[in-house]
DNA sequence: GTCCAATAAGACACCGTTGTCATACCGGGG
DNA sequence: CCCCGGTATGACAACGGTGTCTTATTGGAC
């Protein structure tokens, strides 16, 4: 049979109630009876029910990580970052997949809530703009903090990184070796990161100097197969780019993978650069220059932020670095 | 507030106890009544707390999945294969990573289980074969079935695929290209079907009458760098290897990398095989020929046994496929 | 010595469902 | 006409904790 409260206080000659002020860590516990209940929670290794203390109690001990997110090393780092502080805290994590287009979104999220009375949730990009969601969160007084969303709302905290300046660094390294026909593949329509990396490309052209060319920019939908056809399309034109900036890892692995084919080097003739450093920028030959986003700190960031709301701290910014590896090289003078 | 179903039994005009019987589909309930109760749900857009369900029955409508693997695709595979048998069956699924080595692994799944009642849990490698995890579920009478588990074991239900006649076809497959020195990297120890892939790989020189030479065969982890560890010591040996097969697709990239590092041409120089048909399989170039396990398929009848239990099917095999693709090619005459 | 706030601990109702038992009605066999 | 099994529904006590209220005991300020 299971172990409960009862169990622990009969063992401990106390009553259930302060049983229960122990587990909660309240006050007014003597430190002698603390031990005494401690022993006892130990010798029957004794875990509460987290039905009962939800029922019973304000809190229910868990909170849900929703996304939709069809990157898995994405996802499993988010999902480890937000595991890492919940373990912490002794709180359970509900990893939740949607579909961020589906017309039954707010009903899910609400039965979610129904169902689980989590404390709190977790907004990975890119549910973290959609509209049905943030209403229906807010609707119910439910605190969230969202992950690297595209908008800002005044009302929520969030925990991102500076999309704009990292595809600007980017840019502006690979106009640092020389580069001034840069190709640049767009990401997927629906996250809003897309638009701010396409815009930092623009604005690090813009300082430079160096005039936008549409027929250079195509887009894409962060998946290997179009960065590949992007590559087609940019490398035949008849003025070629010496330099390709996808807007993510796995669409510069695409890009790559059409260099080889058609028996391009890379970086000789042509140089790659990614952007999120996922495990597979380190899986490619030649190993991707890119930006490392630091996706698992945010993740961890956002559950801290859940748990300690720091009225000062809403939306926190964490640091991005260009990471500089073998797909990427000076221009040659040709 | 909260909707509860005293709210829904006053709009329906019925007792409690009957929305009760509706929610769970019990029989002895009229079509009239039934009919009247549905609208009253729906109505209020009522979602029954878990919790409540949860203490006073005796089912909690959760299942836990419980994992270390270090491979992404591979868990997010996993995690997607269990979700979408649950969402049909009305039913949330906990991912819960733990560490396999972990002293207080069975302290950890024990009070998972206290904590949350779940009313069974799929187990995915390697915790398939950790023996502290089985003997704790068993204690606690839970149900339980196994992804992939590298042990038999009687008494409960897995699903799988065959590993070894898996590495035994692409072993084959390789071997009829006309390839007669194998090179081979052996996956992570903490993983049964390391031995397996392993000694399928054994199996099929053996019975195409190639000797098994231990030179040919290295270590790994499953991880990248271990790939290319064992591609340098291989491809450093008097006689090289004409083929190189990993026991998954992140060594074989590294295998992969390190080729192109020093120059050999894939497939020309080096055949290259992998063990997974992961994603990244594709990612690269050339693109890997390799196994493809069912990971989303597997995870999904895991699911469904649990639900539904046969007792006449204990351990379901499914079906696994070379993938031929870019990395192999036939020995070239020299 | 008295009074009060802080400390310490227990009694008891209640959270929102399901399990069990009781009740009432219906149609058919004896 | 009575009895019975099957059908349909409700009353009420659990489930295992927490919130609130009450009570008893301190130890210092006056």
């Amino acid at each position: 049979m299971r172990v409960t409260i009862k169990d622990v206080s009969r063992i401990a000659g106390v009553s259930i109630k302060t049983v229960s002020r122990v587990l909660n860590k309240e006050k007014y516990v003597s430190d002698e009876t603390r031990r005494k209940v401690e022993e006892a929670v130990a010798a029957l290794n004794f875990s509460p029910s987290l039905a009962a203390r939800t029922l019973a109690g304000s809190r229910s001990f868990q909170i849900a990580l929703i996304y939709d997110n069809h990157s898995p090393y994405y996802i499993h780092a988010v999902q480890e970052g937000v595991w890492n502080r919940c373990r912490e805290e002794g709180v359970r994590m509900l990893a939740q997949p949607v579909d961020v287009d589906s017309p039954t979104l707010a009903l899910e999220i609400g039965g979610l809530i129904d169902e689980t009375h989590v404390d709190g949730v977790i907004l990975s990009s890119p549910v973290t703009d959609a509209p049905a969601a943030l209403a229906e969160l807010e609707r119910r007084g439910i605190r969230f903090v969202r992950i690297s969303p595209g908008t800002n709302h005044a009302l929520t905290s969030s925990v991102f990184m500076d999309d704009v300046q990292a595809a600007d660094d980017m840019t502006t390294h690979l106009i640092n070796q020389g580069h001034k026909r840069i190709g640049f593949v767009i990401g997927h329509p629906n996250h809003m990161a897309s638009d701010q990396r396409h815009f930092g490309y623009r604005r690090a052209l813009d300082r430079a100097g160096i005039a936008y060319e549409p027929e250079l920019v195509r887009p894409g939908t962060f998946d290997f197969e179009s960065g590949m056809a992007a590559a087609e399309a940019l490398l035949k034109l008849a003025q070629k780019p010496s330099a390709i900036f996808a807007s993510n890892d796995d669409m510069a692995a695409g890009v790559l993978s059409y260099a080889h084919r058609v028996g391009l080097d890379v970086p000789q003739d042509l140089s790659v650069a990614g952007f999120d450093d996922t495990p597979l920028a380190q899986l490619v030959w030649p190993p991707l220059t890119t930006v490392r986003q630091p996706v698992l700190e945010l993740a961890y960031a956002a559950t801290d932020q859940l748990f300690c709301p720091d009225p000062a701290i809403v939306h926190q910014r964490l640091q991005h670095e260009v990471m500089v590896r073998g797909s990427t090289a000076p221009l040659r003078k040709s």
